[in-house]
RNA sequence: UCCUGAGUAGCUCAAUGGCAGAGCAUUCGGCUGUUAACCGAAGGGUUGUAGGUUCGAGUCCUACCUCAGGAGCCA
C-alpha cells in the first residue's frame, strides 16, 4: 500500500481530488462486463466505487470480483465528485488489500433484500451493520449523551444507584429474582428511584442513569426486559417545578438530535418536520383545538413555575378524562375509559395524537399510583404526578412525581399497601431527618429513542434487545 | 396469563386435496455507468414436530413447539 491519508468516508468529501486509504467493508457489489462498482462501508457512511478493468492491475480486478459482501478491506483510491452519487462522491479504486475475505461457502447471511424480523433478529450482531441501524445507534448515543449533558450543566450530580436490591422497589412490578450467597435472594434493580431519593437529600440535585429489569411478559412493540432509565430527583422540588424540568430536558435533547443527526434520520426515514414541530414556539404551536382543551377548566391547568423556553401541552387526569369521554362519544375511540382508572394504550395514543408536542397528564387517581407520591392538598385523593406522553402515539416516556414527604404519612403508605416495613427502614429514616418536599422522574431511553427515530419497534433502539422469547444473541 | 396470526430452499414468498415453484443469495457464462443493476444456465427441499382423516395432505382435523403483535402491566 502506498502512504496515502487514512481518511473515514463521513468526511471524505474534505479529500475531494487526493488519493486516500479507507478501512472497510464490501457492502454491495455491481458489475458491468470490464466495470465493477463496489460499494464501501466503513461505520460512519458508504461511498461507490469504480474499478475499470483496463485501470487496475488484472489481480485486483479478479479479486474484487470474487470477492464476498462484508469482506474487510482497505482500499486506495482518488476522490471524485460525481453528481450521480447519492452521496456526492465517488470512489476511484486503484488498489484493494483483502484484510479477511468471507467465504462463498458461508456467504453474508444478510442481503441486500428483505428480511423478516426472526431472522434479523438471530443475527443482530450483523443486522447492526446496515445503514439503518447504524444511524439509528448514532441517534441513541447523541440521545443519552445530550441527556447526561442537561443535568451535568445544570448542578446535578450523577449519582448511580445499585443493580443488585435486596427487595421490589414499589412492591409491584415482577422482578428477576437471584440467589445472592447462601441465604439471601437479589433482584436485578426495576428503578433506582428510592436510592436517589437519599442522594438527593445528600446532595440536592441528582440523577442516575443505568439499566433497569422487568420480568413483566410484556409482548409488545414498546417493552424490553432490560431498558435504559436516566432518573433526576431533586430536593425542595415541587410539580409544577417537576414539569417545568421535562419539559426543558426533552427539549434540549430534541435540540441535539436535530443539530447532528439530519443526515441519520433521512436513512432512518424519520419525517424531521414532526421533531421540528417539538420545538415550534408555543404560541404558534397550540392549534384551535389545543387551545379548546386547555381552557377547559383553566383553573386546573398547571402554570409553569419557571417560564420555560418551550412549553408542552399541560393536562390534569380529569381533563384527559373528559377528553376520552367526548372521543367515545364521536366514535374515535373504541371503549370508554372509566374514571378512576388508568389510560390503557389506546387512551394514550389519542391522547397524543391530539398534539404536536409531548403531552404532561398529571394528577392521576392516588389509588392508582404508587404508594410514594404525594397526595395533592387540593384534592388528596389525587397524587402530585405527572405522566409524559410522546408524539405520535408513542406512549409514556417519562413518568414522575413530588414524593411523599411525611414520615407518618409514608408509614402509613408501606403499610396500606402490605409492604415490608423492615426494608423500608432506611427510605422510611429519609423522612425522620430533615424531610424535605422532592419531586423526580424516570425517563425510558429506548422509547425516546423509538419516538425521535420515529420507529416502529423499540428492539431497534439497543444494540442488543433482551425480549420476553429471546435472549441470543 | 389471555386473544389473534404465521411457520414451505440460506433469505423473502407462491402453490383449487392431485408432478415442490419463483425472486434474491451461491457457482458458471454475458454486459464499460450500475444504484436492492440486468440477461442466460446450474446446484439447492424430511413443507416446524407428532399423530389422524383420505385412494392421495404443504393444503383438512387434534395436540405440541417456535416466532410475531395486541390486551393486561409498565418506561
Amino acid at each position: 500500500m502506498p502512504e496515502t491519508p487514512i481518511v473515514t468516508i463521513s468526511t471524505i468529501g474534505q479529500h475531494e481530488g487526493q488519493t486516500v486509504t479507507l478501512r472497510g467493508w464490501l457492502y454491495n457489489i455491481r458489475s458491468s462486463g470490464k466495470l465493477l462498482f463496489p460499494t464501501f462501508r466503513d461505520g460512519t457512511g458508504t461511498i461507490q466505487g469504480i474499478v475499470p478493468r483496463a485501470a487496475v492491475p488484472e489481480q485486483v480486478f479478479e479479486t474484487l470480483k470474487n470477492l464476498q459482501l462484508e469482506s474487510s478491506l482497505t482500499v486506495t483510491g482518488q476522490v471524485r465528485a460525481d453528481s450521480r452519487a447519492p452521496s456526492g462522491y465517488e470512489l476511484d479504486v486503484h488498489n484493494i488489500d483483502v484484510i479477511s475475505p468471507v467465504s462463498p461457502d458461508d456467504p453474508y447471511p444478510i442481503t441486500l433484500k428483505e428480511h423478516g424480523v426472526d431472522f434479523l433478529m438471530e443475527h443482530r450482531h450483523l443486522w447492526l451493520r446496515s445503514p439503518r441501524q447504524s444511524a439509528i445507534l448514532r441517534v441513541r448515543a447523541t440521545i443519552m449523551r445530550a441527556a447526561s449533558e442537561f443535568f451535568d450543566t445544570h448542578g446535578f450530580i450523577r449519582t448511580d444507584p445499585p443493580i443488585l436490591t435486596p427487595n421490589a422497589c414499589e412492591g409491584t412490578s415482577e422482578l428477576f429474582e437471584m440467589d445472592y450467597f447462601d441465604d439471601d435472594k437479589a433482584y436485578l434493580t426495576q428503578s433506582g428511584q428510592l436510592y436517589i431519593e437519599a442522594t438527593a437529600l445528600a446532595l440536592g440535585k441528582v440523577y442516575s442513569f443505568g439499566p433497569t429489569f422487568r420480568a413483566e411478559k410484556s409482548k409488545t412493540r414498546r417493552h424490553l426486559t432490560e431498558f435504559w432509565m436516566i432518573e433526576p430527583e431533586v430536593a425542595h422540588l415541587e410539580l409544577s417545578g417537576l414539569m417545568d424540568l421535562a419539559e426543558a430536558f426533552l427539549t434540549h435533547i430534541v435540540t441535539r438530535v436535530l443539530e447532528h443527526h439530519r443526515a441519520d434520520l433521512k436513512v432512518i426515514g424519520r419525517d424531521v418536520e414532526k421533531l421540528e414541530a417539538v420545538l415550534a414556539p408555543t404560541a404558534n404551536e397550540i392549534s384551535n383545538q389545543e387551545s379548546v382543551i386547555l381552557s377547559e377548566g383553566a383553573a386546573e391547568v398547571e402554570e409553569p413555575a419557571v417560564a420555560s423556553p418551550n412549553k408542552f401541552p399541560r393536562l390534569s387526569y380529569d381533563q384527559a378524562h373528559a377528553m376520552l369521554e367526548k372521543a367515545y362519544a364521536e366514535g374515535k375511540l373504541e371503549n370508554p375509559h372509566r374514571y378512576g382508572d388508568d389510560f390503557g394504550s389506546p387512551d394514550e395514543t389519542y391522547i397524543s395524537s391530539q398534539f404536536s408536542k409531548p403531552v404532561m397528564v398529571h394528577r392521576y387517581p392516588a389509588a392508582i399510583k404508587a404508594f410514594y407520591m404525594q397526595p395533592d392538598p387540593a384534592d388528596p385523593t389525587k397524587a402530585l404526578c405527572v405522566d409524559v406522553l410522546a408524539p405520535e402515539g408513542y406512549g409514556e416516556i417519562i413518568g414522575g412525581s413530588q414524593r411523599v414527604d411525611s414520615y407518618d404519612l409514608l408509614k402509613q403508605r408501606i403499610e396500606d399497601h402490605n409492604l415490608p416495613l423492615a426494608a423500608f427502614q432506611w427510605y422510611l429514616d429519609l423522612r425522620k431527618y430533615g424531610s424535605v418536599p422532592h419531586s423526580g422522574f424516570g425517563m425510558g431511553i429506548e422509547r425516546a429513542v423509538a419516538w425521535i427515530c420515529g420507529l416502529d419497534h423499540v428492539r431497534e433502539t439497543i444494540p442488543f434487545a433482551r425480549t420476553l422469547n429471546r435472549i441470543y444473541p
